[in-house]
DNA sequence: TCCCAGGCATCTG
DNA sequence: CAGATGCATGGG
């Protein structure tokens, strides 16, 4: 079981925060989270967060819920003299970025080019159907009736591409280099672009310092920014920055 | 009915 | 290189 400051572990920010698309359910008493063939109960006791899990697997849990980083010191090293900045870390603090599981992460971020919150994680669903976990590639490529009727549009033919091109190498998908040269692999794939590259960066392999462009984080320079670049893009934090910015500007829209 | 949604691939100049 | 366009589908 783990224990943390709730001030700094939001459940309810984290599940609306948009950096995860499958695998929080809401509960009576909190969340139930799984990722991979792993699930965990998550809740509040008094002002802490308590992550509950059986079989007992903390090490997994404490790495997806990100505890070996201190983001309050995240919030001390922000550009200084932002106000909406600023703002946005007040309004989100308790957001974390979770370390999610990499397949879970591109295929979520593949149907999410062009869509809306509720369609995607409806899709998602949909191609988990009855199975314990997120299908693999081989999985559903064996279950392709999944993905014609899950809702996915044009982006089926994404997705059957990647797990054939997988199935075709006879291995699953890993980025064991830099940054740049994941970066590279990832958007060779046919419906990872600039955008969902990003978001797999840093949601599934957690490089902090990449920062997705969207339609809101658009807005957000448009609205707040005259329309300029501001300085925490380019800092070794800019995903944090960019996810509490997002969910600040997507809530109050 | 039109417009939009955590964009991308493709084509054109 | 930048800019324009089509894309599946469901909700507002």
């Amino acid at each position: 079981m783990l224990k943390i400051d709730s001030k700094y572990c939001n459940l309810e920010k984290i599940a609306d925060s948009g950096q995860v698309l499958y695998g929080w359910n809401k509960t009576e008493e909190g969340y139930t989270v799984t990722s991979r063939d792993k699930i965990c109960r998550a809740y509040y006791q008094g002002d802490s967060t308590i992550i509950d899990c059986q079989p007992l697997d903390d090490d997994y849990w404490a790495h997806y819920f990100d505890l070996e980083t201190d983001y309050e010191e995240i919030e001390k090293s922000a550009p200084v003299g932002d106000d909406f900045l600023k703002d946005a870390l007040d309004f989100g603090r308790g957001i974390r970025i979770l370390n999610q599981d990499l397949w879970e992460t591109v295929i979520s971020f593949i149907v999410s080019q062009n869509n809306n919150i509720p369609r995607i994680q409806n899709s998602l669903k949909k191609l988990k159907a009855e199975d314990k976990f997120f299908p693999d590639y081989i999985r559903l490529l064996e279950k392709r009736e999944r993905i014609a009727t899950a809702g996915l549009g044009y982006r089926d033919n994404y997705i059957i591409k990647l797990c054939e091109e997988l199935a075709e190498k006879s291995r699953t998908l890993n980025f064991s280099g830099d940054l740049e040269t994941a970066y590279k692999e990832l958007t060779a794939i046919t419906g990872i672009g600039p955008k969902v590259a990003n978001c797999i960066l840093l949601f599934g392999l957690h490089h902090m310092e990449c920062c997705p462009v969207d339609t809101w984080v658009k807005k957000i320079f448009a609205n707040h920014y005259e329309g300029k670049v501001p300085e925490w893009v380019k800092t070794p934090n800019a995903g944090y920055y960019q996810q509490v910015a997002f969910y600040y500007e997507r809530t109050f829209k």
